[in-house]
DNA sequence: CTGAAAGCGCTAACAG
DNA sequence: CTGTTAGCGCTTTCAG
């Protein structure tokens, strides 16, 4: 069923069909009634490939999901329980903003000429890229088609060193350095002093962020940390496990803040297998506040990632971006929330 | 750039860009390669919308995610543990067979519209639905479109009864009836005589049978099961939980047996509130082995869904029946497992 | 207020 | 082997 169709059965032409489709204001109520009652006796929809062809839009955002490192990983990447929540609320927000959401996940190389394909092919009107490892490449030739798309989690300052052009390229990210800080200065406020850190990835913003918060942290207020109390477990948990084993060897610390609570699992698992207790022998905290975090026990206290207002202000923005035909270089940062639960133990007297 | 402008730039007219584009043989391969590197230097890329108005595919399947019980749970579809495999894995195979997923999740009448949109509009080749408590009414509205779509836990019953057009409908199920009697017969071996059952919700298929199973088996066995120990959790661990309670009040059963993983936690919070030991004084088996599952302690024994099998059939079976443009109405049925972990305890004195 | 006609970018017969 | 031509189904000037 054709536009042509509809005109025929209701003895307009196409033009006044498509006048009332969009909904053009110069259409009498009474020719309107009479060609919406045809569309809908006929259940036509418009072929939106025609539409677009026609100069309209897509309707459509592509929410590209990145990881480069997963790609031989058997828990992918919505297991990751880092991502599920984004690609929820992002496809929810969008969805009720009446936009279609075009996924593709990338976990390698080829998979990146996919995003810029699904750009220049014109399946999309605008994207939205999460994820830790973003190609700068890419994502420079990206920003190169001029058409809206916003980062999350990406390092600002990746962009700007390369003269990104600014009309359409948009960051939102969560204060990570801000948050780490926060959960070193409440190990540190409950007496402990011998802290050990297990780093993430340090090709990512996040992973560099919560490391350079703990170690000015430390540092702020005089304390010392051996070169072996600080790990990199690549944000993995069972990278974390093997290596915080091998921190508790000799000289052990009270508490270990892991960058993230799937090496804050992993952190628990070497602290159970050596047999101390939680947080009786040692305090863990953590990073993110993935579901599965509350519902340990004990319940790990850790760092909540505002993932939903990250999320919600991607989505808003690209339609923004979209539906104004201007985007405008911008940065939104969201604050993070210390969780506090039961793997950390005050180390003060009188508590 | 359009493939006029590669044209021009070649030297040679837009067919026969079109046929290197396309891939078709009758081009040499000199002109191909000086096509090709035109193509490349430009980063061009043929637009879509173009494409299929001349009658290629849109080389893009929807993935709808359906959960309407779901509309007003803060937690929605993705965090549900139960969807987030089946989107990633979906996803995961389409894009490798070279296709993009258009994702919509639908809470509500409104938006099973939308799925129906996507179809007529000719956004997709095909589509995957996925998710409980699928509205018939519509699934056959869909059926009718005769487009390649494949249901993914759905009952085949329904299908028959309405006369659906084989052609174009396919189903990918689970063999939860199996599964269920598999965890049941596994408490009864075990000595367990006095077992309770937490229900999901009828009006799902996976509900029906796993509540069948367990009835039939427990009849087969000539054991006898009161009325307060059935009761109706409708997959909500909270609901369970409050089920649950009041099922432990006096006549106590040894074991419970939940149908779905969530209900299981359920059960479980409501135990150690009540100061039961699990496996010790009471023993709990669940169904879906979702993630967290196996890092419980102790960790949850239940049945293991064969979603990446599921996903992946699903996957295939659309593209499949998109390429041929063919479709014959099929049916798959993948087998459970049993995970025995921690949660069960044999009440056979030998062991 | 409404119809006729041009055109969006591509593919596919049809000639040559 | 390759160019010419006619649509695909819609929106959008431009007339009337």
């Amino acid at each position: 069923m054709r536009s042509e169709d509809i005109a025929k059965l209701a003895g307009v032409s196409r033009s006044t069909v498509s006048r009332v489709i969009n909904n053009y204001a110069n259409v009498p109520e009474k020719t309107r009634a009479k060609v919406m009652k045809v569309i809908e006796e006929n259940h036509y929809e418009p072929n939106t490939s025609a539409r677009v062809l026609a100069g309209k839009g897509m309707n459509t955002i592509g929410l590209f999901v990145v990881s480069t490192a997963e790609l031989h990983n058997p828990n992918r990447i919505y297991q990751n329980s880092y991502f599920a929540p984004f690609v929820e609320t992002i496809v929810d927000t969008l969805n009720r903003l009446g936009y279609y959401v075009l996924i593709h996940t990338v976990y390698s190389e080829d998979d990146f000429l996919k995003v810029k394909q699904a750009f220049l092919q014109k399946r999309i009107d605008g994207g939205i890229i999460v994820g830790t490892e973003k190609n700068d490449g890419m994502v420079r030739a990206i920003a190169k088609l001029k058409l809206p798309f916003v980062l999350i989690d990406y390092d600002i300052a990746e962009l700007l060193e390369h003269r990104l052009d600014k009309e359409y390229a948009a960051v939102v990210n969560s204060k990570d350095y801000e948050g780490a800080a926060m959960a070193v200065r409440y190990l540190i406020e409950h007496g402990h002093e011998r802290i050990g850190f297990v780093s993430g990835r340090l090709n990512t913003l996040s992973g560099r962020e919560r490391r350079q918060a703990f170690v000015d942290t430390m540092q702020e207020h005089g304390l010392k940390v051996p070169e072996e109390w600080v790990v990199n477990g690549l944000f993995i948990r069972q990278k974390a496990y093997e290596e915080v084993k091998r921190m508790l060897e000799n000289n052990r610390p009270t508490a270990i803040f892991a960058a993230n609570d799937e090496m804050a699992l992993g952190a628990m698992d070497a602290c159970r297998e050596l047999g101390l207790r939680i947080p009786g022998d040692i305090s863990i905290i953590g990073f993110d506040d993935i579901p599965i975090a509350s519902q340990l026990s004990p319940a790990l206290t850790t760092v909540r990632l505002p993932i939903y207002e990250m999320s919600q202000a991607a989505a808003q923005h690209v339609v923004e971006m979209c539906e104004q035909g201007s985007g405008s270089f911008s940065t939104m940062s969201f604050p993070t929330r210390l969780m506090v639960r039961e793997t950390c133990k005050s180390l003060k007297l009188n508590e």
